[in-house]
RNA sequence: GGGGGCGUGGUGAAGUCUGGAGUUCACGCCGGCCUGUCAAGCCGGAGGUCGCGGGUUCAAAUCCCGUCGCUCCCGCCA
């Protein structure tokens, strides 16, 4: 990025071997030391920080500009490069042993006193930076995602090219599906009336790609969901979209290991544990509560009914005649006090259960508790074995719904043990995952999508809770990363989930036809993934939200401070498109509100 | 749709629980001094509708109600 116009060298390259070169560089006053004679400015482009001096006896030409400058002016400095004197190095500096004598200074472009300032240290809304975006991503943190969320892209897109998948663009104007998330609609002209739905993922147009002979297909793909936000959910996202013909589970779970390891590389500079693990999705929430496990620490929830089923305690011997589970954690030595331990209890009932039974483990094994007069030795035997508790460990043992057993215990889990950074990244892969779920209203829903195989025909439709699909995630660090499945190629195998969904022949006919006829001229067997990119890049640069590594994003209201988005338009916009406003919202705006 | 947190000169915070003069701290900004600093230093100065509206009170940043914005979570996210 070195020579042009305005410069020849980098600034934040520079090192002692440089000195004695001239040089020209441009970027921003970083900071500025005004001595009165002598002058340090520290000058920042997109590599780095140099520092400049501008000393009047070398170079009496610069000192009416010099005493003018400000933070973040945009300059240009040409001078020698030499190696700082005496003990005047700074080691923390990637350019600390050097200095540019200015012989002459410039300033480019001028700025304004700034809204806030650009040093590391400062907290500053997130609202106000996102209004000043363009000074933020001046910042390192951002420059330095920015930087990695690149480097990603490029690693996948690398990995996707050596591997001869084929990069194909997908529409992003297409038919809205009312399934699953709710679409973002596009008005159109030409078809007064009727929208276009912003794509939810390629996922049709990918199967297609297989069914049009595309052997492997990948794409950096937008996708957009008009659903609420969260730290880890923005409305637009970008997903690494791809998809293989004649290929299984296996071939799939091989491609994510490379992409994985090409980024962390290219990113970390390090390599993550392979192969990647792999639990059943019974399995992860049997042992961790939750479909999403970070197992980069232990605290796995053991199964204590066998311990109890025999027990003359009552309130555990109830729940598990009642079809219920008991179930517990040990949760180390927390060096909790008995309100903390209380504390516990109620952060247990805040999430659901109605009751949650603490145990310490004293000295000579015994187990100071609330209920410990009510347990007999066998039952006092069984829990230390089976929780394999030392003396100040803290049980943690909940009896309740399964359900509830797992969310409360999974959810205990992470906030007692979960590692606060990143600096590990334990990547694991859940597959077998049920085709269906239970809606609240009791409906059949996919867990996935409605195109994913079921490992049996026969099993989704007559034991259709049970049923499991070819269905599988990649998780890091207790975020899931991404889903795939190996999709359905018999129209009859999707014409009968779509039956087994209640969806009828002709809803399916109105809605999906186009993509059932498409099944019947020789599909391949084909499966795929989507890794959600803004989620890896924020895990990877430890960071708490995907905000921070999407340049420019939207508010937990939908909005964009910095342009003003979502605005109103004008009306003769609405008129070419046949739209009204409702008179109830025109009331709304002529009151004043949401404006 | 629901629950929690936050909103105080340009920035970040303290003050709010327990009402009593816009008080304090750090940074920035403006002016002055200063020739080896690197979060430079020293001296001086300007700058606030305590998010907004209403209520209680002799008196409100502080208590109450409403509302807006930002944020975390539940629902939702095939």
């Amino acid at each position: 990025m070195t020579t042009t116009e305005y410069r020849d060298t980098s600034a934040g390259a520079l090192r002692a071997d440089d000195a004695g070169r001239e040089v020209t560089v441009a970027g921003w006053v970083a900071r500025r030391r005004d001595h009165g004679g002598v002058v340090f400015l520290d000058l920042r482009d997109a590599t780095g920080v140099v520092q400049v001096v501008v000393n009047p006896e070398e170079a009496p030409a610069s000192e009416d500009a010099i005493h003018g400058l400000r933070s973040e002016y945009c300059i240009r400095v040409r001078g020698a490069v030499r190696l700082r004197p005496g003990e005047t190095a700074n080691p923390d500096l990637p350019t600390g042993e050097v200095e540019i004598a200015a012989a002459s200074l410039d300033v480019l472009s001028p700025s304004s006193a700034l809204p806030f300032q650009l040093d590391e240290r400062s907290d500053v809304d997130e609202g106000r930076r996102l209004q000043y975006r363009y000074l933020d991503l001046r910042r390192s943190r951002m420059t330095a995602n920015l930087r990695a969320r690149s480097k990603t892209v490029a690693a996948m897109r690398r990995t996707m090219e050596e591997r001869g998948f084929l990069e194909v663009e997908t529409p992003t104007l297409i038919a809205s599906t009312p399934e699953g998330a709710r679409d973002f609609l596009v008005p159109s002209r030409l078809r007064p009336g009727q929208f276009y739905a912003l794509p939810q993922s390629p996922q049709l147009f990918k199967q297609l790609l297989m069914i049009g002979g595309v052997d492997r297909y990948y794409q950096i793909a937008r996708c957009y969901r008009d659903e609420d936000f969260r730290a880890d959910r923005q409305v637009e996202f970008t997903q690494l979209d791809f998809e293989g013909a004649f290929w299984g589970q296996e071939d799939v779970l091989a491609t994510l290991e490379d992409i994985a390891l090409a980024v962390v590389r290219a990113v970390r500079g390090t390599e993550p544990v392979r192969p990647f693990p792999r639990l059943t999705y019974a399995e992860a929430m049997a042992r961790y509560g939750t479909d999403k496990p970070d197992i980069r620490f232990g605290m796995e929830i053991a199964d204590l009914g066998p311990i109890f089923a025999a027990t003359e305690f009552k309130a555990f011997a109830g729940v598990l005649g009642d079809g219920g589970s008991v179930r517990g954690i040990n949760a180390g030595k927390l060096g909790l006090s008995r309100s903390g331990l209380d504390g516990l209890v109620a952060r247990a009932q805040e999430l659901g259960a109605k009751g949650l039974v603490w145990m310490v483990v004293e000295d000579g094994g015994e187990l100071r508790s609330p209920v410990a007069k009510f347990l007999s030795d066998d039952e006092r035997a069984g829990l230390r074995a089976t929780l394999d508790a030392e003396t100040g460990d803290v049980l943690l043992v909940i009896a309740d719904a399964p359900r509830v057993v797992s969310a409360v215990l999974g959810q205990l889990r992470l906030e007692l043990g979960q590692p606060a950074g990143h600096d590990e990244l334990a990547f694991l892969f859940v597959t077998d995952f049920p085709v269906f779920e239970r809606t609240p209203g009791g409906d059949l829903a996919p867990l996935h999508h409605p195109f994913t195989s079921p490992v049996s025909v026969e099993d989704m439709r007559e034991r259709p809770d049970e049923a499991i699909s070819k269905a599988y995630d990649l998780v890091l660090n207790g975020s899931e990363l991404g889903s795939g499945s190996v999709r359905i190629h018999d129209p009859e195998v999707q014409a009968q989930v779509f039956e087994v969904l209640g969806i009828t022949s002709e809803a399916a006919e109105r809605r999906f036809g186009w993509f059932l006829e498409a099944l019947r001229y020789g599909t391949p067997p084909h499966a795929g993934f989507a890794i959600g990119i803004d989620r890896l890049v924020a895990i990877l640069q430890n960071e708490p939200n995907i905000r921070e590594v999407i340049p420019f994003p939207k508010t937990q209201t939908g909005a964009d401070p910095l342009t003003g988005s979502p605005s109103r338009v004008e009306d003769y916009q609405l008129s070419d498109l046949g739209i009204d406003i409702r008179p109830e919202i025109r009331a709304m705006w002529a009151e004043g509100e949401d404006v």
